[in-house]
DNA sequence: AATTTAAGATTACAATTATCATCTAAAGGT
DNA sequence: ACCTTTAGATGATAATTGTAATCTTAAATT
């Protein structure tokens, strides 16, 4: 195994664990889990990370990466503009009502982290700042801060629905929030 | 041990639960847990619930019980309007912020009860349902379901603020965002 | 008063889990 | 070619947990 295949496993047990803790939480996912969704059996775990907790920081750091690159990586602000309104359709479609694995980690994993480690909650929080950042549009900060609440909320609450119809229009309601949030900001 | 006696005790245990379940979690806490803080030991919760489950269920709901009694429970309109502001300003409180265990249910849990079992997530969803339809001023159900979801999603936020002071500028964000919705929805 | 019932305590059990120790084979440096 | 290191596998350990069986005592019923 060269430097690069170690860093390689490394890559894999992260999204492997980004994924599954999206899924089904991390208190319900096991060590043993993540590291057979990686294709490996668990006793090598501990060569690549400190502990359970250090996975679950870790793995929310990558999966929130992965959900900010498009707009973080956005080249001039037409192009930021245009990656903000795909990340906010997206957002705000069934489809990620029903993709928790690889949807918005704050919405899948927020409430777990902030009773979690100090570290775990800080690194939730350092998330919703890069997110909310992003989202805003004036020098408001306020104004991310409150689309990306309403944003969590909403598929939050869209996924505890029973049919696709009422998801659907608890997903209308939180666009038309949202829509008023961007057009009537104060300031 | 009466009847009433009975009756008493399984109370308890579900207040207890209530309490602790929005405290720490519904997997992180065991029945153990729960019976202790009755001032119980864990042999005789089964003659109460038939499993952890279903104790999740009932304690969720009478969670959502308690916090919902003021404004359903208000006699005339005129009371509920006033038992909206008061619900929506507590909400939006730093005290709710650092009371998980007397806060909303639904802040607490949803993102557990929704990849629980379906009992659970039907609870959520009808307590959803049950806070929205209070929540909203007009015919339209919409802007009770994107209050809750803003409000929900300003709470979940603030809880992962390590400062009063940026909790509080969450707080902030929510409130001006929750007048936005109430002065300017569309209808 | 005698009998039955069941609330709650004690104990037991099987499953799961985080973590550690040990083993192996292959990589990299000598 | 030899030695050292280490990624990953196998296996062990101790703790926790949900659930069931059994026991005890006090209430309810006869």
């Amino acid at each position: 195994m060269s430097e690069a295949e170690k860093r390689k496993t490394h890559e894999r047990i992260l999204e492997q664990a980004a994924r599954i803790f999206r899924e089904k939480g991390t208190e319900t996912t096991s060590v043993s889990d993540v590291m057979q969704a990686a294709g490996l059996t668990h006793g090598g775990f501990y060569r690549h990370f400190k502990s359970k907790d250090d996975l679950v920081v870790a793995a929310f750091r990558n999966a929130v990466d992965g959900v900010l690159a498009d707009m973080e990586d956005a080249a001039s602000d037409e192009e930021r503009e245009k990656a903000r309104e795909a990340y906010i359709d997206t957002y705000l479609s069934m489809c990620h009502v029903d993709n928790r694995p690889e949807g918005c980690p704050l919405a899948a994993l927020a409430g777990n982290l902030s009773r979690g480690p100090q570290d775990a909650r800080a690194a939730g929080f350092q998330a919703s700042e890069r997110v909310s950042d992003q989202l805003r549009e004036g020098p408001d900060t306020g104004q991310g801060v409150a689309l990306l609440a309403l944003m969590l909320g909403t598929v939050t609450l869209a996924r505890l629905a029973e049919t696709k119809d009422t998801a659907q229009s608890i997903l209308d309601a939180g666009r038309a929030g949202v829509d008023l949030i961007r057009s009537e900001w104060p300031g």
